[in-house]
DNA sequence: CTATGTGAATTTATTCACAGCA
DNA sequence: TGCTGTGAATAAATTCACATAG
């Protein structure tokens, strides 16, 4: 689902003002019947012989998938990764906001980057003032596992862990785990030996 | 697949010889029946009565990833996230190796880091001589395009592609995308909204 | 006439349960 | 006895085909 809801935004920006699934479907290459199939399941938000209104099934999509409000997040980890998810523009199109830093880099600690002052990683407790609900780790593997537990402490419902390394949290907390290694290493499979 | 390898490099690291289905679930959060189908597909690795050896196993599915061979992989774009990837350890488990990296910022060309010398993104063309067929796409995603058309042309098989925009390929080249925002994106629904 | 929405058919994946081998 | 390997049962996802509404 959220892929369409990036289609919809690119194609919102095209100045379009509905699609029909065909259209959309070769804009997020999904089959059409795929994406009507998916819609109905939540309802049905288009209208026969026409298509979809752009504007409001972004609306209904948001509201499905709950991003219908800003989102604060808090970041952990200022590295290259960190640096890289605080200057990503992608995450506007869904609402998020990145609300807060936390690095254990003495060096790092107190500076400004994109608005963001970057806190110390033991003050993860503070959480609680900025209203976030999630949270990006983007820490060494090694530190992972102690970083979501300090924010499952700080009460962060929901994780985008980068580290590899499999995290431990109570079964409320929901956490997506992407590995850099892991996707790429699917790649040869595909690849004809020559 | 790719996640039993990691779990297994892990494994090994702790100095064990052979695992059972069940303790390299909890292991990488996978049913023990699942792994057991899994392998069982590729035709059965383990010994009954005792488990899968970790050593052999690990071999097989290398071989099965076609990972069974140094992979070496260029990488374009080193901005933050491709500093990230210059930098990310994990590449080392499966086997690859970056070899190349390129970008088109004057100040950035002819740095080395990581014992990577950074190229001109306008050579690409040269990527021949590395004998590499696959590639980490890490630019802002107006370039993404442009970068997948050169990458093609220079004969890359696979491409790992961290713009959110779509690419078209010939679909000989495998294309695996990673969009940051759209897996953060996924978070929210399984929150419940207190 | 166009493009959605949805039942039915098909394919694929997951789960179970247990026979068979060390 | 312990754990794999696999057929059978179940569930889920995909694909199709078409009635239906605008």
């Amino acid at each position: 689902m959220p892929i369409y809801l990036r289609g919809l935004a690119l194609l919102s920006q095209q100045g379009l003002g509905s699609v029909s699934s065909s259209k959309l479907a070769d804009f997020v290459s999904v089959n059409p019947w795929q994406i009507r199939k998916d819609f109905s399941y939540f309802g049905g938000f288009g209208t026969r012989g026409v298509g979809y209104d752009i504007e409001n099934l972004s609306k209904q999509i948001k509201k499905i998938l709950k991003l219908d409000a800003v989102r604060n997040t808090a970041l952990v980890g200022v590295g290259n990764l960190g640096l890289a998810v605080l200057a990503y523009p992608g995450f506007r199109t869904y609402g998020f906001c990145i609300t807060a830093a936390f690095d254990n880099d003495p060096a790092k600690i107190g500076r400004t980057i994109n608005n963001i002052t970057i806190e110390d990683v033991s003050r993860l407790d503070t959480l609680g003032k900025y209203e976030v609900d999630l949270a990006i780790i983007a820490v060494p593997e090694q530190a992972a596992q102690q970083v979501a537990d300090a924010l499952v402490k700080a009460g962060i419902k929901g994780i985008l862990n980068f580290s590899p390394r499999r995290i431990a949290v109570p079964k409320k907390v929901k956490v997506i785990t992407i590995d850099i290694a892991t996707d790429l290493a699917r790649l040869p499979y595909y690849i004809p030996s020559s």
